[in-house]
DNA sequence: TCTTTTGTTAATGTAAGGTTAAACATAATT
DNA sequence: AATTATGTTTAACCTTACATTAACAAAAGA
């Protein structure tokens, strides 16, 4: 299974412990992306989207606190866990008051850290992917679900379509009747574009023509050089 | 909009400790039942709804862990806090693999606590918005009560469904003819995410196909890599 | 023509899922 | 305390699904 790591913002000022931090996260299965104080902080949260953010409480020029205030106007969703030198009371509650996920004080177990970010984690694992993503679509006497990978033919049995065939199929349908990059597919199905993956797609093309035939108005039409064009023919009476 | 108070299960077995904090969380608005020991606790449990859980963790005859996977076999999902003396890390980390949401050292500050139990509840509630508090499903002949955890076929005797298989296949029929992603059951279930309990999943799957068989408009589907999937066959007639 | 691109089929290797039984763990009963 | 029942995980083995690669044929463009 193509399992993607999640994706944490470690927001710390002290290079050395930032780093071991950083170290130990990665080494188990996280993507870490450091920041050193809170300014930069805020600029990777805004460009990327993360699973969970880390902060320091005590930064210079801009603390913990008033970052996760930052970040919480963007995404009220994001779990933070602050970590702090001393437990002052005032903090640990004003953490909360800014809708902290937990407290950690400094010098804390490495091992509950890491459990703390996996109950975390996991309390947020999202109840499906409410992608409001377009993921179905009529192909001549088809329908595609690209959502549940299958195509039916005049309402019939569905054929269960494998993530390649099905990423494919989608890419062209978004491009119905005009062309589909050669290059696009390659990019974003097979994140990278080289004579093997190219290969791979025409064998996917094949796959998908084999399918398609049942509605002879149907075809993927190729573009020398250029790409693929699903037609519908007839398509406007 | 009458607003109902949160109920709390509080098991402590300190009577003097136990009625301090409750009269506090009362007069804080939330209502409590106040249980003296694990035994007692597990049987306020049966007899209720709560919305949190704070256990002692060192309490003679049945400890706090072991009263917390009981809980947890009944209801995988209301939040749980231990209360402890003194925080050992292995203590700590086998709170957090029973699905512990938080964990408090003796003393602690009682604004603290307060603040825990709103950003809990607070969280849970908005979690759970999707899988409201549903626990009677029609899945083409067969009746399920998830809460008392059985499955009627016709109508006639049902049969008794243990935990795993009775979340599974709620969270099946939660998402009734649409993907169930592997990672939510494994998530929400086994609070862990590996191959061994993908493994269990798996085995649960087929143990649920073989209760399913006796109708057969009903199957479970997979979705390679992505997760299953419960149809019910002819559902639009 | 002849070089490049595309079409197609088959072979291979790996990962995911299905199934069954044994091992383990715990609660309930005797 | 010992036994039995129940629930869950682990292990083993097998099947299916999927993606890539190779090989060769055909088509297009130069």
């Amino acid at each position: 299974m193509e399992e993607q790591n999640k994706k944490i913002l470690l927001v710390e000022d002290d290079p050395n412990f930032g780093t071991v931090l950083k170290d130990y996260l990665m080494m188990n299965d996280y993507d870490v992306v450091h920041a050193k104080n809170g300014m930069e902080g805020f600029e990777k949260f805004k460009k990327d989207d993360y699973d969970l953010c880390i902060l320091d409480v005590m930064m210079p020029y801009k603390d913990g606190f008033t970052l996760a205030k930052e970040i919480r106007e963007k995404n009220a969703d994001v779990p933070i866990i602050f970590l702090t030198a001393k437990a002052m009371k005032d903090d640990v509650l004003k953490g909360y008051k800014v809708g902290a996920d937990d407290y950690l004080n400094k010098p804390f177990d490495s091992e509950v850290l890491l459990m703390k970010i996996k109950a975390i984690i996991q309390r947020k694992a999202t109840d499906s992917v409410a992608d409001s993503k377009q993921f179905e679509f009529k192909i001549g006497r088809f329908d595609l679900n690209s959502k549940l990978r299958f195509l039916k033919f005049d309402g019939g049995e569905p054929t269960k379509l494998s993530p390649k065939e099905n990423e494919l199929l989608r890419l062209l349908a978004l491009h119905e009747n005009d062309l589909m990059p050669r290059e696009l597919a390659l990019t974003k199905i097979w994140r990278d574009d080289n004579y093997f993956t190219s290969r791979s797609m025409d064998v996917y093309i094949a796959k998908l023509r084999k399918y398609l035939k049942l509605d002879p108005k149907v075809e993927i039409l190729n573009i020398h050089g250029e790409g693929f064009r699903l037609v519908i023919n007839g398509g406007e009476n």
